[in-house]
Formats: structure tokens, sequence, C-alpha cells
DNA sequence: CTTCATGTACGACTTGCATCGTACCTGAAG
DNA sequence: CTTCAGGTACGATGCAAGTCGTACATGAAG
């Protein structure tokens, strides 16, 4: 019942381009911005972000995200949860999950 | 005397996904970072970074920072001027330019 | 004019990365 | 046990991007 949590780097060492990187991604950034809307920050299923791409392309995001130091993942063996590392980014990088939600305000929003 | 400006996207068009695809790239990133940190956000020469690289590349890099809408290129024929758009990222992106300042203070820094 | 430094245009090369196909593993349900 | 869904590992592929070589344009200096 209890998986194993995988987490990448520690939050001093996290790595602004590695984050930049991970972040270019639309599918990556689409993950994380409905990540940091969700302010219980609870532990999500991997399938429930309706990634339009396969399972194997979507585990490879998800490790993206992971190493970058974003996420965290909880493996059950057949099944993964997400989780949100918000505490380790606000400290290093203060400010930028407020970033990703100013993307539709102005943005790609018909207004 | 006075060269063309050459600007790129305007202030409320500026994309996330462009800017943040920009920013992924760590000679880019060095030009962003020395810009963020010179609050007089005077003009520079664009060769006054000392990016390790070929001209052509720098020419290459310049062109993506501004179609990305992060800085303005004031074209003087034979010689070129960068200038950090600070406002229009600071009204669409608040925060960010400070990020990129969170770089060193636990980064890459010697401590 | 010629010379020179700066920057660009075009093309080629190489690397990185997003994507998917196939095969395999894991745990739950039957 | 078998079946099945969720996830991973590995390899292949196609495309975007960083890099540089060659050639050319621009304006200043001589």
């Amino acid at each position: 019942m209890a998986g194993r949590t995988l987490v990448g780097p520690e939050a001093d060492a996290l790595d602004l381009g590695a984050v930049f990187r991970a972040l270019a991604d639309e599918h990556r950034r689409s993950v994380m911005t409905e990540l940091a809307a969700d302010r219980s920050d609870s532990e999500r299923g991997c399938n429930s972000f309706d990634l339009p791409i396969s399972k194997q392309t979507q585990t490879h995001h998800f490790r993206v995200l992971r190493e970058a130091g974003l996420i965290a993942e909880i493996d059950y063996g057949n099944r993964k949860g997400i989780r949100l590392r918000r505490a380790d980014i606000e400290k290093r990088f203060p400010g930028l999950l407020t970033l990703l939600g100013a993307e539709s305000p102005g943005g790609t929003a018909p207004r």
C-alpha cells in the first residue's frame, strides 16, 4: 500500500536550467499548471491529466519533471502517484508557480 | 546614428512557452541574468557578454531572445545594441527577472 | 577609394528531444 | 493459476535546435 517515493534533487540543488527546460514543453507545463492551481497539493494519479500522448511518452515527461525537482513520484508497483513539491520550489525559486498561473490571463485567453 | 529598433511581440502577447524555451539555453540565460542584474537598464553592446561561441551563433541567440519578447535590438548598421524589456516582462510575467537572480545564491554558488 | 570590424544570410552538420512500437514487469481481480 | 490494466525499459525515428563555415552587407577609419 505504501509505495516508494521517488524524488529528484534536494531543494537547494534545484537547477534553474533544468527547470526551464522542463517547463519549455507544452505537456509538462500543462501538468505543472494544473498542479500549481490545486492549493490542496493532493496526490494525483498520473493519468488524471488527460494528456494526448502515449503511455511511454507520459512516463518520459514525468521523469523529466521529477529529475528537474518539480514533482515527486510515488511508486505503488502497478500504479503511480504524482505530488507537487510546492514547498521546495517556493523555497528555491519563489514566484515560479505563480508565474505558471499567469499563462492564461492575457496570453491565450479570449478575454 | 539613430538605429532602427527591432522588437518582438507586444507585452500582452508574450508566450510563456517561448520565454521558457528561450531561457532553457545556458548562453541565453547568462545574457538575461546579466541584463536583469543591471538595474539601470542601459543599452549594451552585444559583444559585451563574453560568450564562448561564434558570431553567427550569437546572432542566432539574440534573435531567439528578441522573438521571445525578452530584449529589443537596436540596429546601427554595422553595430548592434541590446536592451532589456524589463517593464514589459514585469507587466506580463512579474517576478520572472527576480527568478533569474536566484540562480547563484544556493545553486552553483561556492557559498 | 581601400581596409577593417561588426553583424547577417544561407547552408551543413550534429546533438538533443519528443514520440511511439515492442516487449516486459508489477499488483489486483477473476 | 490466468487475465488485465498501469507503468517501465529499450530501441528506432523524425524533428527542432545549437553550432559553425563561407560569403556578403554595413558603416567607420585610414
